[in-house]
RNA sequence: GCGCCUGUAGCUCAGGUGGAUAGAGCAACGGCCUUCUAAGCCGUGGGUCGGGGGUUCGAGUCCCUCCAGGCGCGCCA
């Protein structure tokens, strides 16, 4: 609709020029945006006030020009005027909104689905969080806009690779490894106190009492110390996996890949990617240690790859790994962070410019905190002393939809404050329910109407013009609307903004549903009404599948 | 000290890439269920868009500066 009505506005102004009454300059497509008040039409362009000065004219006076030219633009407008300063305000015939309906009921699930990202392939990274602890709540946020960026990319016909990158091979699965064998200790009577720096979190105890119990590791604590902490870290570190991954799942969030640090290292990928930087002269040896010349691409100083005592840093892996995941054939790379980790950006796009790929094809995602509330009172989480509350306390306490929809209703750059007792309230507060709640009562409609006989109507027979309410015109338009949302929100990995409208949605369907009966005794007008339901329906069922929430038929 | 993010109604936040008179939910107050689910709807009140400059026909949106809050600034991960 709106691209139909772009495309005449530029037919309309070529030949203004070819006419000689416009002197030609170059003019991109017209913008078209849906005015804030209604007196302003369904759609507007601001075509002239542009187009004024490099055309040395008076705005008013060029578009009326352009109206002229324009016409009814092929039947769709019922009316365009001049307005203020030089707007174009076009007002569309109903009729025009009405026929997306039809077309929704016969996309179902597709209506939506873009074409921009063809040829793309992203590869969107998160969670990626050590193996050393379950997952917190700051975790579920980036995995919910994790895995719903991958669903949006994917609807925009992107092919697109999920990806969970394990760091498996650190300092910090030796000291996971320890943290096992002293609770171990403790267990078998040990009163020597718990070190610092170790993981002390409760879930350690629980680990280590199960790996005890195992018979093959009867005499751990027998064996030579090197040996044992090996044999505890690997064992704890894929048990500790394997959680977070159930944690994930009953989040409703699969990962496509799991990416172990440690084979990328033992495959040579990190001297593969030195040799890489070497040949453009950006890694050198000083003090000991080896740098990458990080400050030859704007960041502000060289950071070590190679420690003096010849340990890799996580740096090292870290290029190697991204100069992989580009090797594997990605174009676009998506990393989702925790905003804490901010500082490390600059080092990293510098060493994708360093490996000779443009850093723009690398994004980061810095998601902000979560603040956990109850009531409104701050839930105490202090890692250090290893007591967090969990992503899947959360899931189990609010479930999976509900924590889900609210991660996602606040862009990612914002700090998200996070209230169990709403998350998990079945009322207004929700605005989870609110939107499930609209799917429902569509759906309940339809029972109905099924218990009454009524046949659900052929699209094609209906006589849409029917539908002559204001409010079921601007559903309509809400419903054509759909496609270009869900284009830019995936474009500018901005989930909220599905979240957003279909608030709006549920809540115009609300007041419709309230005003309105759909079953009426007139059997064109219930048929009409049917075929609208039924796209409400679908762009809601539509809307949540992107964000991964469930459409209940019934709560 | 430097860097990143944030500052919009009492509270929590939106404001598709500069557009016309700044929006929603919650909270407050008043109404609506013998009719398709009241987890809903209708109505009322509420604003120096942190402050100050600048850019232009036009700024919550772009630039500069100041203020406030959050998070970072290792040969840690």
């Amino acid at each position: 609709m709106k691209e139909l009505l772009q495309q005449r506005l530029a037919q309309a102004l070529a030949a203004a020029q070819a006419a000689g009454e416009v002197s030609a300059v170059d003019c991109p497509l017209p913008g078209l945006e849906r005015p804030r008040q209604a007196e302003h039409g369904d759609l507007a362009t601001n075509l002239a006030l542009t187009l004024a000065k490099p055309c040395r004219m008076n705005p008013r006076a060029l578009a009326e020009i352009i109206l002229r030219h324009l016409g009814d633009a092929g039947g769709i407008l019922q009316k365009a005027e001049l307005a203020g300063p030089g707007f174009i305000n076009f007002f569309l015939k109903p009729t025009a909104w009405l026929a997306i309906l039809p077309e929704i009921l016969a996309q179902g699930d597709q209506f939506g689905r873009g074409t921009w990202g063809q040829g793309q392939k992203v590869m969107v990274e998160y969670v990626s969080a050590n193996p050393t602890g379950p997952l917190h709540v700051g975790h579920g946020r980036g995995a919910a806009l994790g895995d719903v960026l991958g669903r949006m990319l994917r609807f925009g016909g992107c092919e697109v690779l999920t990806e969970y990158y394990i760091n498996d091979a650190g300092n910090q699965m030796a000291t996971l490894g320890r943290s096992l064998l002293y609770r171990a200790r403790e267990l078998r009577g040990s009163t020597e106190p718990f070190p610092d720096n170790h993981y002390r979190g409760e879930y350690m105890k629980d680990l280590a009492a199960e790996f005890l119990a195992l018979p093959e590791h009867v005499d751990i604590l027998q064996q030579p110390w090197d040996q044992a902490v090996a044999t505890a870290s690997a064992w704890a570190g894929a048990k500790i996996l394997r959680g977070i991954q159930d944690d994930l799942a009953a989040f409703g969030v699969v990962i496509d890949s799991y990416y172990s640090e440690r084979s990328l290292l033992e495959r040579g990928a990190v001297e593969a990617a030195f040799d890489q930087l070497r040949q453009r002269g950006f890694l050198y040896e000083a003090e000991g240690a080896l740098w990458f010349k990080a400050t030859a691409f704007g960041d502000e100083k060289d950071r070590v790859v190679r420690r003096s005592n010849g340990e890799l840093t996580y740096f090292a892996s870290d290029i190697a790994y991204h100069l992989d995941k580009f090797q594997r054939g990605y174009n676009r790379l998506i990393d989702i962070w925790g905003a804490d980790h901010h500082g490390y950006v600059p080092r990293l796009k510098a060493a994708v410019a360093g490996l000779d790929r443009p850093a723009e094809d690398l994004n980061m995602v810095l998601v902000q905190m979560v603040n956990l509330l109850r009531n409104g009172e701050p839930v105490a989480m202090s890692t250090r002393a290893g007591e967090f509350v969990t992503l899947a306390e959360v899931v189990e306490e609010v479930g999976a939809d509900s924590a889900r929809f609210l991660f996602l209703t606040r862009r990612y750059e914002a700090q998200l404050d996070f209230d169990l007792e709403v998350a998990k309230s079945k009322s207004m507060d929700n605005p989870v329910f609110y939107v499930q709640y609209a799917h429902t009562r569509v759906k309940s409609v339809l029972r109905k109407a099924e218990q009454e006989g009524v046949a659900l109507p052929d699209p094609a027979g209906v006589e849409l013009e029917r539908l002559a309410l204001e409010e079921e015109v601007d559903l309509a338009r809400r419903l054509a609307e759909f496609p270009a949302l869900a284009e830019a929100a995936a474009r500018n990995l901005e989930p909220h903004r599905v979240t957003y409208y279909l608030h709006e949605l549920a809540g115009a369907f609300h007041s419709y549903y309230n005003a309105h009966r759909v079953l009426v005794d007139e059997p064109a007008l219930a048929a009409a009404r049917l075929v609208l339901i039924q796209a409400v329906g679908q762009v809601l069922a539509g809307g949540l599948a992107l964000l991964g929430v469930s459409a209940p038929e019934a709560m």
